[in-house]
DNA sequence: GTGAAAGCGCTAACAA
DNA sequence: TTGTTAGCGCTTTCAC
């Protein structure tokens, strides 16, 4: 582990000053060909690696994005790593049922980037620790996407966003901040309305928690459809605590299995489409669960999912235009996008099965 | 956009050294309690957010991992982020099939960095840029984790290995780079044991491309299990080029449908079970399926894929804890680890159902 | 087309 | 316990 060489050394080795070595890389145009081939030569031989740090500190900027997701998740524990006993292990101990939401936001977050020619730093905070990551990150980068998974309105972002681009996605908001949404309130509309108009049903429960604003939105929406068509409309969202086996047993016992569960996200759909298959009621057959978001599970899934789409790898991409805008042009004022969703019919709601994957 | 206060402001405005301003968060012990709540009052106060980059520069270290993630896959187009007509878009177009292989690593390594301590660059390459952007980041951490999906033993990675420590994943090798990989072997041989000894399969395929040692290792296992057990053993991968309906049409057409097709990757076993589904061939009655890597797809489709499951968050794991130790002692020599594997024996190669996912 | 030199904001000796 | 100071390696005017 060689301290490695630097500019100077380049400079010397190739009979230049500093200022051609940067100006060979940086302004390749201002060298001329002759002197920059003596330059690359020099760097490849030595083996030069352009200090980021030093680049960074003379430029002003460091050339990456950072994307922070806030996480309510529980920590793995910090053993896991060395627990690579194969006859110890449950096969569904490191198992993930996801592609997550935000993992899917993340990779298009990533292509936009690399596309743009930026680095991204990629950072989970807790919300224990969310302040110190979000400043650690935020010193690093020249633009801060922030993926919110529920909570977290307390943390204290003005003053980050006082001094780079900040963009907040699924988040709430008034306009002191950028941010990337999507149409939750159209796309729960669309989904009702296919549920009563289409499949005639009329007992629809909002099943899951809504804990943060996209969730909350999205029961709003439920609400204000049933109410719209007359159809009885649920005070609460049922099983706001995860608590599906409990809730399920309850209906149950007093059998008031509705027509409908419609989930606030696919996650809780697909535990809840896991618990009545435990509890062996029949999706779509005794009662139709729907989902939200779009995630790659439901699809895989029997009986696939019917849900509403969100534009997530756009979403990602799109935060990243809006940062790079931004930087491009700091002074412009904050700007916002909501993006539009999709309606998915599938098994679960009673319609008919597609293809399973693409060809 | 302000241009942020630094350590100078902090230091004036509480009235002390930047010295102290800096030992404050960097070692608060060597700081009086009094001080320390000064500078901190000023650093809020101010918005204080410490530059990265002059950290970097002036530690000599940048506290960031890097993981690459050489890709052959094709790019995305350029107009991607900008579509957002929901009516003028297939469902299909951006969905992913996968929380790839590499997806669930990338995941391993983001969770040990965070727990550590360090920040993560993620970056992909094509190889057409590798050398770019190998370089580039390079030259922003401390270390940096090698995932290649296939090809690339090209990529000149020596003068990096000289200068930061690197780590491969799933690669090659000698001893002059450190690297974790998996028991593909041991994985491939119990797993064709299971076909042969349990379902009495006697002809079995080996799909898909075999294009990095990886998989070059599991076909070369493949045939020297099926050689000991004096079965026949064939000389080629079958539809290497992932011209699977056709190879499938061809093998249909001469009623030589195998026992079994061992496919190389989970991914090449989905599309290859999709190719079957559409020609009307059952799995496992007609013919048995078989996987390798243990991604989350190949549990929820139906039937569920028997598979050999690779620990792929606890290699994201290792390749960090494998980094960080060169870190911390810099003239250890290169080390690497082999991780073993786990039969998941499913309901593809005929063994019955299992849940469909964790209650 | 090329070089000299002044920082960028921070860390870490070394002094005090 | 705190302050002074010399860099870290690069970019970028401004001269030449």
């Amino acid at each position: 582990m060689t301290k490695g060489p630097t500019v100077y050394d380049v400079a010397e080795r190739a009979g230049v000053s500093i200022a051609t070595v940067s100006f060979t890389f940086r302004r390749p145009s201002k060298v001329k060909e002759s002197t920059r081939e003596l330059v690359h030569a020099a760097a490849r031989e030595l083996g030069y690696i352009p200090s980021g740090s030093a680049r960074g500190l003379a430029g002003g900027r460091t050339g990456a994005l950072g994307l922070i997701s806030l996480d309510y998740r529980p920590v793995p524990p910090l053993e896991f790593a060395s627990n690579h006993d194969p006859g110890s292990t449950d096969p569904n101990a490191d198992f993930r049922l996801f592609p997550l939401f935000v993992d899917e936001v993340q990779r298009g977050v990533e292509q936009e980037c690399w596309r743009r020619g930026y680095a991204v730093m990629i950072a989970g905070a807790k919300p224990s620790n969310a302040e110190a990551v979000l400043t650690d990150i935020a010193g690093r980068v020249d633009g801060l996407a922030l993926f919110f998974s529920g909570m977290a309105d307390d943390v204290d972002l003005r003053h980050i966003a006082e001094r780079l681009p900040v963009v907040l996605m699924s988040q709430p908001g008034d306009d002191t901040l950028s941010r990337v949404c999507v149409d939750n309130v159209g796309g729960m509309r669309a989904l009702i309305q296919h549920l009563v108009q289409v499949h005639g049903l009329r007992d629809l429960r909002f099943v899951g928690p809504t804990f943060d604003s996209d969730r909350k939105e999205r029961f709003d929406a439920f609400r204000a459809t049933l109410r719209a068509a007359k159809l009885p409309v649920p005070r609460d969202p049922m099983a706001a605590a995860g608590n599906y086996r409990e809730a399920i047993a309850d209906l149950t016992h007093r059998q008031a299995i509705p027509d409908a569960f419609v989930c606030v996200t696919d996650e809780v759909a697909l535990e809840l489409m896991d618990t009545l298959r435990e509890a062996k009621i029949d999706v779509p057959g005794q009662v139709v669960v729907t989902g939200f978001d779009g995630i790659v599970a439901g699809r895989l899934i029997s009986p696939q999912l019917t849900t509403v789409r969100q534009p997530m790898e756009a979403m990602g991409a799109t935060v990243v235009r809006l940062l790079i805008d931004r930087i491009d042009q700091p002074d412009a004022s904050t700007a916002s996008e909501t993006l539009p969703v999709q309606l998915l019919l599938r098994e679960s709601c009673g319609c008919p099965p597609q293809q399973p994957h693409p060809a």
